[in-house]
DNA sequence: AGATTGATCCAT
DNA sequence: TGGATCAATCTG
């Protein structure tokens, strides 16, 4: 069984979103090549109060994306050298997005090297994940139990006072 | 621990 | 318009 997440998948409470999405799969096409890889880390950026978040500082040309439906891919710019993709969530309005941290897939342990790996830059902002045809996610039948997350806090977000504490990063376990 | 690196944000 | 900042990674 394998299916295309859609609008239903991503609308929903981030951090629900976030663990939802560990064993999907995430599908990137070049050309006529095809990648699929199993997400096995996130991390939850939820709302305007988030001090984490790019959005907790409002709208502005860069975050007005994580404003926007869910379903949506936020990719941006980090360091002057890497890419790091996020996929929207929450309803029209609510600045919420949930971080792809990893994948189990070659060496793409990292959200800077998992956009390296799969050839994500900024070309891919804003694309519509449920109907675009180089990438978007699937649900290949696999169930992650509870039992199998692992909850911690977020990295590089020691900026953000209160909130760099909140444990909103979530991982597989045994990877 | 330090260097890298450049888009983005906001104010000396 | 300029300077500080940064959801990272590599090298030592």
């Amino acid at each position: 069984m394998t299916k295309r997440l859609g609008k239903d998948f991503y609308e929903n409470k981030t951090l629900k979103v976030a663990q939802n999405l560990l064993g999907k799969f995430l599908v990137r096409k070049i050309g006529n090549r095809v990648i699929a890889a199993k997400i096995i880390e996130t991390e939850a950026y939820c709302g305007p109060k988030d001090r984490a978040s790019h959005a907790s500082r409002g709208r502005t040309e860069r975050t007005k994306i994580m404003f926007g439906p869910a379903g949506q891919a936020y990719v941006y710019l980090i360091y002057g050298m890497y890419y790091c993709l996020n996929v929207v969530t929450e309803k029209d309005g609510y600045p919420a997005a949930v971080l792809i941290r990893a994948l189990e897939y070659s060496k793409a342990d990292g959200p800077g090297k998992l956009c390296r790996e799969l050839k994500i830059d900024k070309k891919l902002n804003a694309v519509n994940l449920t109907k675009n045809d180089k990438l978007w996610l699937e649900d290949r039948g696999e169930v992650i139990k509870p039992s199998q997350i692992e909850r911690s806090p977020r990295i590089g977000v020691d900026y953000a006072g209160e909130w760099k504490d909140k444990p909103w990063r979530f991982v597989i376990k045994s990877n």
